[in-house]
RNA sequence: UCCCCCUUAGCUCAGUUGGUUAGAGCGACGGACUGUUAAUCCGCAGGUCCCCCGUUCGAAUCGGGGAGGGGGAGCCA
């Protein structure tokens, strides 16, 4: 064993796993949730050190020297309790420490104002003191959820063949046409070189060109993938957008796998195993957390995703969508023809009320989706396809790429886009092309459809959106 | 970027057609009680009614502007 066990400190879940044994001395450490005293002549500790959703019960006998001190403990005290585990005299929970030592490490300054009472308190309120809000039950779950989704995520293509590229953040590649670029410079901004026609000068800056925040790694991804056979990517994206609403985020994370001889289908299948894969190891691994969720979050947070588990997602063409919405008798804010993009409105009633499960929609007209994507044989569509999640709306956006030279070339000029610009891809279609799939799952909507959190801002350390950057 | 809503105690919110001293619950603090479990009971403290300007004898309340927050739409993951 590399990492020695740790005997001078005992994990609250370690504790609650049956690592110890009743009758053993352990050590905890961690902060004060509540604190009851009786007249018995003991204290009551709810201590929590964040490594499960359950606090452990330290009793502090009026015997203790400090036990005045033990008295004025409030919420957030951090202290270093050792004692002996025992199985619990009182209803409630299992196990619990009688403490010979408890040591007091953190006081918690002027406990009138500190912002976490022991209550509840509102998401919003959470967030604007989001320093202090992972040592709340909810945020606590969702941190734990959330790291769970990520190593599930990483275990799964481990196992399944896949070579994690971690592709870059910084990039001159503004044709990416995912949308608004944050622009990274070193150019002094008070006094920014011109060139002899007045625009600025790049040539002086750092990368010697025009450099941005990555909104995706799809297009450095299928550089891999046509090598590596099976990659995929996990990490920071970022969107300029002046996106205000509980589904967006200026700084989010994706995973992107991008698989060759691959077709539409294949990625499609992919989505599916992966995301049932990672529900089923959150129900086995977080089922404290889970528990929590449904109890207070979302009443269907746990049945809804085993049910989500059992069948097999729905797929369906966009062609026979736009038919199912027209026919449907419902009336839309923004009406349906084939070859309008679907709305809010068209997937939450697709997702929501027709199917009631997660929709694999795909083939959608090439008039409204990228460069990139494989024209279908019937050159109105194109192999592209998304993951519906009820309630949360779009999770997954894929495709299978253009792999045609001519075609890709064609599909370009349609669209007004230079060739120079995209040396590096269309070489890609000239040395050994194959066909090729990938999509972008958003990390924080499948956190968010997880744990049935309605807001990305929630599931995230510190979310940045337009005007907020704080922390 | 567009539409709508909100801002009153540490937190969540009431606050009548504009009227004198602005309320409740929770939290905090003090006490009672108790192998308790955001426990219960009693008590006490706590307010720049978001900011600025205006209307008025008088503004938490009405009008204008600003700031912050939220929901929805679009963009997308």
């Amino acid at each position: 064993m590399v990492w020695r066990e740790n005997m001078a400190q005992a994990p609250v879940a370690d504790i609650f796993a049956g690592k110890y044994s009743v009758g053993q001395q352990v050590t905890v450490k961690g902060w004060v949730r509540t604190r009851r005293d009786s007249k018995a002549g003991l204290s009551f500790i709810a201590l929590h050190d964040g490594s499960c959703f359950d606090p452990i019960q330290v009793i502090a006998l009026n015997t203790l020297n400090n036990y005045t001190d033990i008295q004025r403990l409030t919420t957030s005290c951090s202290i270093i309790a050792t004692g002996v585990l025992k199985e619990s005299q009182g209803q409630g929970q299992s196990l619990e420490i009688e403490a010979s030592e408890v040591e007091v490490v953190g006081w918690v300054e002027n406990p009138d104002t500190y912002p976490m009472a022991p209550k509840r308190h509102s998401l919003e309120y959470l967030r604007e003191h989001a320093h202090l809000r992972p040592r709340t039950n909810v945020i606590g779950a969702v941190t734990r959820v959330r790291n769970c989704l990520s190593q599930a995520i990483h275990r799964f293509f481990h196992e399944n063949g896949y070579c994690w590229v971690s592709t870059p953040i910084l990039t001159a590649s503004d044709t990416e046409g995912a949308g608004e670029m944050f622009r990274v410079s070193t150019l002094d901004m008070m006094n920014v070189p011109t060139t002899e026609q007045g625009q600025v000068d790049f040539s002086q800056d750092f990368f010697g060109k025009e450099t941005f925040l990555t909104v995706s790694g799809q297009l450095n991804g299928e550089t891999y993938a046509t090598a590596m056979s099976k990659i995929y990517t996990f990490g920071p994206t970022f969107r300029a957008e002046n996106s205000n609403t509980s589904r967006h985020l200026a700084e989010f994370w994706m995973i992107e796998p991008e698989v060759a001889f691959a077709d539409l289908s294949d990625i499609a299948q992919l989505s599916e195993d992966l995301l049932k894969y990672v529900f089923k190891a959150v129900l086995a691994e977080r089922a404290d957390d889970m528990a929590f969720f449904a109890q207070r979050i979302n009443k269907e947070a746990i049945s809804r995703l085993e049910k989500v588990i059992e069948q097999d997602f729905v797929r369906m063409d966009y062609t026979d969508a736009i038919e199912i919405l027209q026919n449907c008798g419902k009336k839309f804010e923004f009406p349906v023809s084939w070859g309008v993009d679907l709305s809010s409105e068209h997937e939450r009633y697709l997702a929501e009320e027709h199917v009631g499960a997660p929709i694999i929609m795909q083939n959608y007209p090439k008039d409204i989706k990228a460069f990139y994507m494989r024209i279908n044989d019937d050159n109105k569509t194109v192999a592209a396809m998304d993951v519906l999640a009820p309630g949360i709306g779009e999770i997954i956006g894929g495709s299978q790429r253009e792999e045609r030279l001519d075609v890709f070339d064609r599909r370009l000029a349609e669209m007004g886009l230079n060739q120079e610009d995209y040396s590096w891809y269309r070489d890609l279609r000239r040395y050994g092309t194959v066909p090729h799939s990938g999509f972008g799952l958003g990390f924080e909507r499948l956190v968010a459809y997880v744990t049935g959190m309605q807001n990305v801002r929630d599931v995230i350390a510190f979310p940045r959106t337009p005007g907020n950057a704080n922390y």
